[in-house]
DNA sequence: CATCGATGTTTAA
DNA sequence: TAAACCTCGATGC
């Protein structure tokens, strides 16, 4: 699930479905006790992304998530709930149940299943989080700390309603593919210089801007980065509109052009798709329509 | 029931 | 470059 588009998503929902009003935190895998006492009864004001980081701003602390190759939230709740927690795509799938109450009006919470590290309520549901790299309460200067290491991330673009606020964050990614001696594919990856991107966005935009995975990031002419940005931008926010990546947008089952179609023909120029290992991750890409 | 792999990152060697 | 970490579903015997 998780490339930058999740978190995204997943800061919508939270904004949508906690903010505002006071949680309960728990930690019934035992892993977040601390973190959990912390959070608990606070008010959380404002989820955010960045990358693939998720934010969620109580005051002067901060709670830092980042799921990792296959961590992940799950929501469930009432119908309220449910209904309320619906952001865009029907799939933002909030299992609902057969509600039972407390005395004090809260939704009883079904017992957690398997490893839960987090889990946050709300009146009428909670979110269960699982298997996450990071999960940690950080004070401002940390969260700045953690920021501050990260590239420019394409779905921040629009935040602040200023085009130039936007293009800059064009021009620092140009900037920082100019400063790197490493393979377009690598850099793509680099969180430091784009943040949110990971392996089916990298294949998948190289793959329709016709670009060779191995051409020197610091060799890509700007008249060519800068519309892979574009790009990126595109196939993200396509991402968080639907929940899930799919970069194949013509109708059909096929969700990918290049990942995993390793050893069968390019669906545009016929040429056999090749993977291969690059720094421990697996790329993908068509030998004949991806050249400069 | 055991093994493997996955949309990721950090640390050690 | 390799291993470690975190979890779960798919696959294989």
């Amino acid at each position: 699930m998780p490339e930058g588009h999740t978190l995204h998503r997943l800061a919508a929902q939270i904004n949508t479905v906690f903010a505002g009003h006071p949680w309960r935190v728990s930690s019934p895998q035992g892993r977040f006790i601390a973190g959990a006492q912390r959070l608990d009864g606070q008010v959380p004001q404002h989820a955010e992304a960045w990358g693939k980081h998720l934010f969620v701003h109580l005051g002067p602390e901060v709670w830092q998530v980042h799921l990792g190759l296959y961590g992940a939230f799950s929501f469930r709740g009432d119908a309220d709930f449910a209904a309320e927690a619906t952001v865009g795509a029907p799939r933002a799938a909030v299992g609902t149940l057969e509600p039972r109450y407390a005395e004090d009006g809260w939704l009883i919470p079904e017992p957690p299943k398997g490893a839960v590290r987090a889990r946050v309520s709300a009146r009428h549901g909670w979110a269960d989080l699982r298997g996450p790299t990071t999960c940690a309460v950080l004070d401002l200067t940390e969260y700045q700390a953690v920021v501050d290491r990260l590239g420019p991330d394409p779905l921040r673009q629009g935040i602040s309603q200023d085009a130039r606020a936007d293009a800059q964050l064009r021009e620092l990614f140009l900037h920082n593919l100019s400063r790197r001696r490493i393979s377009i594919a690598a850099a793509l990856m680099d969180q430091a210089v784009i943040a949110g991107v990971g392996n089916i966005y990298r294949a998948e935009s190289l793959f329709l801007e016709g670009l060779d995975p191995y051409t020197p990031s610091n060799q890509l002419d700007p008249e060519r980065a800068a519309p892979l940005w574009d790009r990126l931008t595109e196939q993200l926010r396509d991402g968080v509109a639907e929940g899930r990546i799919r970069t194949v947008r013509t109708g059909g089952s096929r969700r990918h052009w290049v990942y995993k179609h390793q050893g069968t023909a390019c669906p545009r120029c016929g040429t056999v798709i090749k993977a291969a290992e690059l720094q421990g991750r697996r790329l993908y890409w068509c030998p004949g329509c991806q050249r400069d």
